[in-house]
Parts: C-alpha cells; sequence; structure tokens
DNA sequence: ATCGTATTTGACCGACCAGTCGGCCATTTA
DNA sequence: TAAATGGCCGACTGGTCGGTCAAATACGAT
C-alpha cells in the first residue's frame, strides 16, 4: 500500500534507524512530509558538539542547541529520548571523526618510525592551532565517563574502546618495527607498556600546553618524547 | 574598651582575616559568641571540596555545601561572597594540602635519581588508592581555568604558579644531579624540557589508569618511563 | 480544494538553584 | 531582667532549564 521503500540502516552516531526513505522512481507517489530523521539526527548532534566543545554540556541547553540547528526546541525532542542522548551522540560523532582522522593519516605510511610520529602529530595538530575546542571537549568527556553520576559513564566503554583502537595502532607498528629490523626485538615484550606510555603523555602534555599556553612549544616537547623513544627502542647502529 | 585582643591573619586560603580573638587570659570578659571566622571558613571551604570533587562544581548546590558543614545556606554566605568564591578558596586549599604534601616527601631526600622518583611517585598516590577524586577534582579545575566563562578563568595563574612549582622542583633535582655527577651535563640546557614531559607525562598517565582502571599497572607504567629517562640522563657508566 | 498524516513548534510546567532577607537564638552588658 | 549584639537560619524570590503537549503547519493524496 505504501509507495515508500522501507530500509534498516545502521550507523554507529545514532544506533539503528528505521526509515521511510524517498524512492527517486516513485516521487509522484510520495507519502506526506517524510524528512530523513538519520539525517536530520546528525545535524542537530554536528550543531551540539560545536555547543558543548565551546561550553560545556551543563552551560548548554536544549534550547541553545535548537537555535543552533535552526529548529524548534520540541523538534529536538523528536529526534533524541534526552539531552544526555545528544551528548552521547555528539561524543560519538567527535570519536569517530578523530578516529578517522588518525586512520587517514596513518595508511599508506609504512615505515615504523614515521607511522608513531604521525600518531603523535595527529594528536597535537588536533591541539595546536589556537583552537582547542577539542581538548575542552576531552575533558568534559572525560569528566562524564569518570564520574558515576556523570552523563556518560553508562557508556565509559567508549573511551576504552578508543584507547584501545588507538594503542593498537601504536603497538602494531612496533611490532612491524620489529619485523622489518628497525626496533630491537626485545621491546615486543613491552610494547603495550610503550603504547600505555606513549599515548597517556601525549594527552599530558597536550592538556599542558593548552594551561601553559605560550610557556613552551608544544612541537619541541613531543619532538623531545619521540627522540628518547625511539632511541630507546631502536636497534644499536 | 573591647576585652579581645585584635589580630590580623594571613592565610593563602582567605586571604587576610581581620579577627577579634579569644584570648584565654580575659575569657571572663569575654563579647557575645564570637567564633573564629578564618576556622569556619577553612570548614565550609573544606566540604565544599569534598563535594566538588565528588560530584563536579556545577552539579553542588551552595544547599548541599552547608548540609556538608552541617550549618544553615544562609550562614556559608557570612563566609563567602558568591558559590564561586567557595570554589576558588576550596581549590586553594587542595593546591596547598598537595604542595605540602609533595615538599614534606621530598625534603630530606638528597639523591636527585630518588627525588626525581619521589615526585612521580607522589602523584601516582594521589591517584591509586581507588580513591580518585583528586583527579576529578583536577579536571573540574584545569576545565574552569581553561574555559573563558570558567569560574577560574580569572585565576588561571593559580594553575601556572602550580604547575611553575611543581615544576622547579623536578629542574632543582636534575641540575643538582648534574652538579653531583649523576647526570650528564649535556642536558642542562633541556632540563626545562625534561620537567615538563615528565611532569606532563605523569597527569597523563594519571588520568588514562583512572579511566582504564585495572587494564594497567600504573607503578610498573611509571617505572618504565622513569627507568628510560634515568637511563637517558644518566652518565654512561 | 480538501483531507489526513507526519512533523514542527513554542508556550507551559515543575523542579531546581543562587542569593537575599527578616527574624530568631544565645550570650554578654547594663 | 532588659537591651544589645554577633551569629545563624530557612523561607522566599527571580530566574533557568529539561521535558511535555496541544495546536499549527506542511505536504502528498485524491
Amino acid at each position: 500500500m505504501t509507495h515508500f521503500i522501507f530500509a534498516i540502516y545502521y550507523d554507529p552516531l545514532v544506533g539503528f534507524s528505521f526509515l521511510f526513505v524517498y524512492n527517486p522512481l516513485k516521487d509522484y507517489l510520495m507519502s506526506p512530509k517524510i524528512v530523513d530523521k538519520k539525517q536530520k539526527t546528525k545535524e542537530i548532534a554536528q550543531a551540539a558538539l560545536k555547543l558543548f566543545s565551546i561550553k560545556g554540556y551543563a552551560a548548554t541547553s536544549v534550547g541553545q542547541i535548537a537555535k543552533a540547528a535552526s529548529i524548534g526546541k520540541g523538534t529536538v525532542y523528536e529526534y533524541f529520548h534526552a539531552k544526555e542522548d545528544i551528548f552521547i551522540a555528539a561524543i560519538m560523532k567527535w570519536m569517530s571523526h578523530f578516529e578517522l582522522q588518525l586512520s587517514e593519516r596513518i595508511k599508506g605510511i609504512k615505515d615504523p618510525v614515521a607511522r608513531l610520529y604521525a600518531v603523535a602529530e595527529t594528536n597535537m595538530e588536533l591541539v595546536e592551532p589556537a583552537n582547542p575546542t577539542d581538548l575542552k571537549l576531552s575533558l568534559e568527556f572525560l569528566r562524564h565517563s569518570m564520574l558515576e553520576d556523570g552523563v556518560l559513564y553508562k557508556h565509559r566503554y567508549l573511551v576504552k574502546d578508543m584507547h584501545a583502537g588507538i594503542r593498537k595502532i601504536v603497538v602494531d607498528a612496533l611490532l612491524d618495527g620489529i619485523s622489518k629490523g628497525v626496533f630491537r626485538p626485545e621491546i615486543a615484550c613491552d610494547a603495550e607498556k610503550i603504547a600505555i606510555n606513549l599515548l597517556a603523555y601525549i594527552d599530558g602534555i597536550s592538556l599542558h600546553s593548552i594551561l601553559s599556553k605560550n610557556y613552551f612549544n608544544l612541537k619541541e616537547q613531543i619532538d623531545l618524547y619521540m627522540l628518547n623513544l625511539i632511541h630507546e627502542i631502536s636497534v644499536d647502529l
């Protein structure tokens, strides 16, 4: 009876999305006012993400999100059950954006040393250009994942998963370096530890660089760390 | 005419405090119900500190602070002009407590290597014992210092000052190590950079340890970092 | 043109909160 | 005992915010 094709989309941002999809072959038979819920959900999450990263979760009201998305406040609740859900969607959008950016950067780099540098530099550029909204969002993210009554506490695994994903990239680079004879084989058992330390350091130095703006040069600091690291794990020449 | 001695106290937590002080030699002449404002201010700040570290600034109401301090809400405003001021006082209390703990630990340790370890371990223990409220407070602290509309933005120098103080301890340990022939003289020009990286790493790994609870062993990670650091800066044997 | 339905909307509600204020209590002074 | 004073308090106010809902709107179908 319906003149629309029915589809089930899965999107990591919005989960399963049951959707009446516009069918270009039958548009003269379209049902009344069908919108792409998936798309609009993303748009709202995008607008919210921007506000959350500037003002923080608590200080951003649903009304402001609605205004930023150029829709009414009530409409927001057609797409999200609660403010918390907007935050979760926004965070997932941000995470997948970051992971995409990182994997884009990594892909094609074969040299293990260059690969480690690329991981470090991608994180660095996330913070550098006088636009530290990402780190602010990170802090918001971490805070709400850590606190028992935090909005993201039930979704703590998101942080862990993200960390695990990036850590795997580093560990793989290390093991790859060993098999290519660049890094010392003895470090294989410490590869995980080395990766954990590298990523923790990058987060720490990024944080400090924002707090002590202009006091030190982020790139120089990371270079010093990387130089020592490479020196420590490389085969003796 | 008054039967009290008048004193001006200076306390880093509450600033100058003009105080009628109880004089034990003349207590039979006491004025009506004089309380130690300085002391009570500290008690309120202490109660607030606990709540802020558990729930965060925004989620802690002045009423809850009052209840935690076992006083009425109105009384809180006898001691603080605004909620923001309670936060500032609580943060300063927390900072001075941390700095005291660190300097207590450091004092008496003459060996430069042991001194570096002591700095790292003090930070570590701050986070370790299944009671990560301090790191939660750190995050709250950083967030409000970083954001333009953060409660502590006008007091950003507090973070910088604290970092500078701890950094000086590390730099001094490094320079001391050089003069004692333990560390290589060439690192003198990099001492500042090394200190910045060490402290950034400690903050980063502490953060990750809370987020990935039970995934890795914080002490082992720090030991690995310190081992590499010491190896890198020590004179060759 | 008109109907029916999907969608949108902003006024509204109840909860909460920072900060105020008038009054209460306890103790000293006269 | 009465007045004075320091300290204390919680009800109240003005305002915000998350979430709801009845009415309005958009738009294809007929």
